[in-house]
DNA sequence: AATAGAGCCAACCGCTCTTCT
DNA sequence: TAGAAGAGCGGTTGGCTCTAT
């Protein structure tokens, strides 16, 4: 059975009330023939209609009134992850990867504050990504997430690299043909294994980038208007070439323009790709044995191949 | 073609925080 | 002010799908 975004919806799911499920229900749930598991086409309808009509809030006398037999908190979740009119669907882009490394990275797992930050992707979706594709990385790299050494390599190799990304695709769309050639000259010169193995990286932390700075002001392909920006306050959320002078970390990324600090730009103009670095002054971790040969260099860009070429 | 394993993601849970009475 | 109800959050689960063997 499919539903009306085209999802199949037939009985999948582990909480259906047919699987009987092996986690405990609530009180409320034991007392009453409350439904779990998958949402109908019906319910979503139902519910969508409701809230069109009346508005959201309210979940649980929202799940009575509506004739759903769900808990307020099901309602709630169904709408906000998934009926909601503005949700974003579809492939995390370059750009929204961009900025969960970087809000990851200053704010840990407060998904629905990263959310805030991307317009249309929810909380859940942000987590289900970090646990999926970040998580494996990790684990391929034999670290843990949380890290310094993870943090350290997705600061200073992954993000560089997406910014590399971000900018060199939207120059492939501007000028196809020598965009084309400018990539390629870049991918090149980026793999450590083409320039050697002692070639890597690395100016310490403070120059490449103080903690909780990132900031350059290019225009990133999409625009995005945040429930701040499309309101009141659209002019003074808007950071692009302001964001230095910023104080509030909260403001950052809330207009479409990706925002990263000098200090990711090589003196040439163009982005430094992550690893034009000196290794000997590579943060902590971020030495030899890390980066500049053997294995653990091969697991690396094996990783990042990962990486960037799921997408 | 069949099977196994990995990845994805919707939906659940328990807990905490906020708002209401 | 205290207790109840509502709302929101992060963590976890497990079924479906995809890919590799």
């Amino acid at each position: 059975m499919m539903d009306f975004k085209g999802r199949n919806i037939s009985n999948n799911s582990k909480n259906s009330p047919s699987s009987s499920s092996t986690t405990t229900q609530s009180d409320d749930e034991m007392m009453s023939d409350l439904r779990r598991g998958p949402w109908t086409v019906e319910e979503d309808f139902k519910l969508m209609n409701y809230i069109a009509t009346n508005g959201e809030g309210r979940w649980n006398s929202l799940a009575r009134s509506a004739d759903l037999k769900r808990t307020g908190k099901s309602c709630r979740l169904r709408w906000l992850n998934y009926l909601r009119p503005d949700v974003r669907r579809g492939n995390i882009t370059l750009e929204e990867q961009l900025m969960i490394l970087e809000l990851h990275s200053r704010w840990g797992n407060r998904w629905s504050k990263i959310a805030q930050h991307l317009p249309g992707r929810t909380d859940n979706e942000i987590k289900n990504y970090w646990r999926t594709r970040v998580q494996k990385h990790a684990k391929q790299l034999k670290c843990d997430v949380n890290s310094k050494q993870f943090k350290d390599t997705m600061r200073y190799l992954w993000m560089p690299r997406l910014i590399e990304r971000i900018q060199a695709a939207n120059t492939t769309a501007a000028v196809p043909t020598a965009a084309a050639a400018e990539v390629t000259h870049h991918q090149h010169l980026s793999n450590p294994a083409e320039m050697g193995g002692g070639q890597w990286a690395a100016v310490s932390s403070g120059e490449m980038m103080g903690n909780n700075e990132f900031a350059y002001a290019g225009n990133v392909t999409q625009s995005y208007i945040t429930p701040e920006s499309s309101s009141t306050a659209a002019s003074s959320d808007s950071f692009g070439t302001q964001v230095n002078q910023n104080p509030n970390p909260d403001n950052y990324f809330q207009t479409g323009q990706v925002c990263y600090s000098d200090s990711m730009i090589s003196p040439s103009g163009y982005f430094n790709p992550g690893f034009e670095f000196l290794a000997a002054d590579q943060p902590n971790n971020m030495n030899q044995s890390w980066l500049d040969g053997g294995d653990t260099t091969d697991n690396l860009w094996n990783v990042e191949d990962i990486w960037f070429n799921n997408m």
